[in-house]
DNA sequence: TCTCTTGTTATCCAACTGGACAACAACGCT
DNA sequence: AGCGTTGTTGTCCAGTTGGATAACAAGAGA
């Protein structure tokens, strides 16, 4: 009569997937050294035996996390930015990122100094977004819509205010969303030569992919 | 003949000033997720049990430490930024600073949403370094060597680019100290109507306090 | 049907954590 | 000298952690 309550078997990438998520869910919000593999067992409704069936090690569980984080994030991104014209996609990219994304990458730059995989990690998709921010600025230039004298070295620029920006917004909470893209485009308006107050009006509405489906208590 | 061996006695003040600075030391090196009472012990040579006579509990240990840090190193820029021409001492404070001091910066922007205390504490010492940097931004101003037609907010925009550049510095590690200070101090230049270059010129040597003597392990 | 693989559970473990407490020792005060 | 205060130690505790492992269960392939 004891009936064994099993969790719903599943394949192994489907599981595999599902863990990476709820890790990440976590991860956003209580930061990566603060994830137990029994809380993200207990989020995905299993034991926490059976991720060490996935996962060798918990260092490697928060590595795969982040790095699923920031793939599905940027091909996302991508796909956004390809549809929409130079400006736009300047725009669409400058323009705050939301809450969950940003707070997994400030813990990033934090942890990244004490966990190699991580910092390896990083650098990567770091050096990713410049380069995708190169393409979008080289794409305003060969428009005729702005000027770049070396864009690898205005998308570098641009990219350190955003984060600057982003940590005043999300971390610290020193200003609001509107406050941060002024800032940001503001001074990208006039480091690419563009119209004063072309980047917020050729902002799209914000609708970057959410891999944080359903909080994490 | 079993002869008790204690720490040197010390006066309450002292003892206490000692436990905050090995903690500061601690996080520096592992976060403030990373450090348990028993390392701090270790690191002042006393018994773990002491700490508890200092702070009432682990959260007030690692506040007072943040409290700490950036008390101090404000302190000590402040009494160098004062002895200095407008130029340079902009330059002193935009100019890349030790990783010791951003490691804690960037651990409290990662801990902050999740501690409140942490977060009211750097809310505080945000706004304390635009306020310094507006002071000296109006210093260069008043000076007749640069323009700025409103200084706060030149001043939150460039405590932004020195954030970001620092985080592409101290954390991803895709920049070296010149870079970093040559994209801050381009900013700079184009943003206050500085002669190009003068900012480098004008950077003086960085002897910024240090509470970090001795190496964490 | 039998077997082999593999997803899954239930325990066990050694290590470590923050906190509590009683005993001790050095010092200041009267 | 006596005494109270307090800096300091050693030890205990209940809880949590990451990891290991054996047993179980659900399929797949023959």
């Amino acid at each position: 009569m004891a009936e064994r309550k099993s969790a719903e078997r599943k394949s192994s990438d489907e599981r595999r997937d599902e863990i990476v998520r709820a890790t990440l869910r976590l991860v956003a919000a209580k930061g990566f050294a603060g994830v137990t593999l029994r809380e993200v067992a207990t989020e995905v409704g299993v034991v926490h035996g059976l991720i060490r069936h996935y996962f060798t090690s918990r260092d490697e569980l928060v590595a795969a996390a982040f790095d699923f984080a920031v793939t599905s994030e940027l091909a996302s991104d991508r796909a956004l930015l390809d549809g929409l014209d130079p400006v736009a996609a300047l725009a669409g990219w400058l323009a705050a990122t939301p809450e969950d994304h940003y707070r997994v990458w400030i813990d990033a730059w934090s942890e990244a100094p004490r966990t190699p995989p991580l910092a390896a990690a990083l650098d990567r998709h770091h050096r990713d977004c410049e380069r995708i921010l190169t393409s979008v600025i080289e794409r305003v230039v060969d428009a005729g819509l702005g000027a770049s004298a070396d864009p690898a070295a205005d998308s570098r620029l641009l990219t350190a205010v955003a984060d600057g920006v982003a940590v005043q917004h999300h971390a610290v909470g020193v200003i609001d969303v509107d406050e941060a893209n002024a800032i940001v485009f503001a001074v990208a308006e006039r480091q690419l030569a563009l119209e004063p107050g072309s980047l917020a009006r050729a902002n799209p509405v914000p609708a970057r992919g959410q891999w944080a489906e359903g909080a994490a208590r």
